[in-house]
DNA sequence: CGTCTATGAATGAATG
DNA sequence: CATTCATTCATAGACG
C-alpha cells in the first residue's frame, strides 16, 4: 500500500515503523522490509527496462540473425558480454600509480578512492 | 582474516597487497578489494542501525492498537495484493495450509566473508 | 517430477 | 561514510 503510495526507499525510521506494523501478523525484520522494498524498486526498473528494449524492432526472432544457442533466458547463470547495452566499465582505478597520483587527496589521509577521475554512465 | 582481525579502512598500499595476494587465486582488482571493505564496515553499522531502532520502546503492538488497513494473508511472507504494474499473472489463491516460518540459507563453505550474517534467529 | 516464476537475500559497484 | 542500484543466488510454489 505504501509502496503503491509512492514510497520507494523508506529510511530507517520509516521501515521500522512498517516492521511494527506488519509485526502484528507475525515474525518479520527490519531487513526484510527493507529487502522488500529494495527488490520492488529493482524489478519495477527491471521489467520496464526489458520492455522497453523489446520495442526497438521485430518482436522475436530477429530476421536473419543467428540468434544462435542462448535459449535459456530465464536469469539463468548464462552471460553474453557482447551487445550489453550499458555495462558497467571501470574507472581508472589503477592503484598502480599511488606513487604520486595522491596529489588530489586532502587532508584526509585516507581518501584513496574518491580521488580518482570521475567519469562515464550514470544509471 | 584481516578483515576480522580489525582492519576496516585498509590504505592504498594495503590494499594493493591484499590484491596482490588474492590475485593468486583468479583475477582480482584493488577497487575491488577496496569496495569490499568499504561494503562491509558500511553493512555492519547499517545493520546495527536498522535493528536498533525498535528496541527502544514497546516492541509488540500496544493493546487495541488499530492495526489498520495493511492486508496481509497468511502471515510469514509478506505477501500484497495486486498492485504494481507487475503481478500479471496472479493466480487465483485460496488459503492452504499454513506452514512454521523456517527459511534455510546455505551456507557457503570457503567464503571467509560471512562475519556479519544478517541472520539473526538461528539456522 | 521438471520447469518456470516471483521473491527474499546477499553482495559488488558506484555515487553523493 | 551513507545510500542507492544492479546482479546474482537459492528456493518455494504453481503448473503442465
Amino acid at each position: 500500500m505504501l509502496y503503491r503510495g509512492g514510497m520507494r526507499t523508506p529510511n530507517a525510521q520509516q521501515i521500522e515503523q512498517i516492521t511494527v506494523q506488519l509485526g502484528t501478523y507475525g515474525k518479520i525484520e527490519g531487513k526484510n522490509v527493507f529487502y522488500w522494498f529494495q527488490n520492488h524498486k529493482a524489478r519495477e526498473r527491471q521489467k520496464q527496462k526489458r520492455n522497453s528494449l523489446g520495442l526497438s524492432h521485430s518482436p522475436r526472432s530477429p530476421p536473419g540473425t543467428t540468434m544462435t544457442t542462448i535459449t535459456l533466458e530465464t536469469r539463468g547463470q548464462v552471460e553474453r558480454e557482447e551487445d550489453i547495452p550499458c555495462k558497467k566499465k571501470c574507472r581508472s582505478w589503477t592503484f598502480e600509480g599511488l606513487e604520486e597520483e595522491k596529489r588530489f587527496c586532502k587532508e584526509e589521509g585516507d581518501k584513496t578512492l574518491e580521488l580518482f577521475p570521475l567519469h562515464p554512465e550514470g544509471r
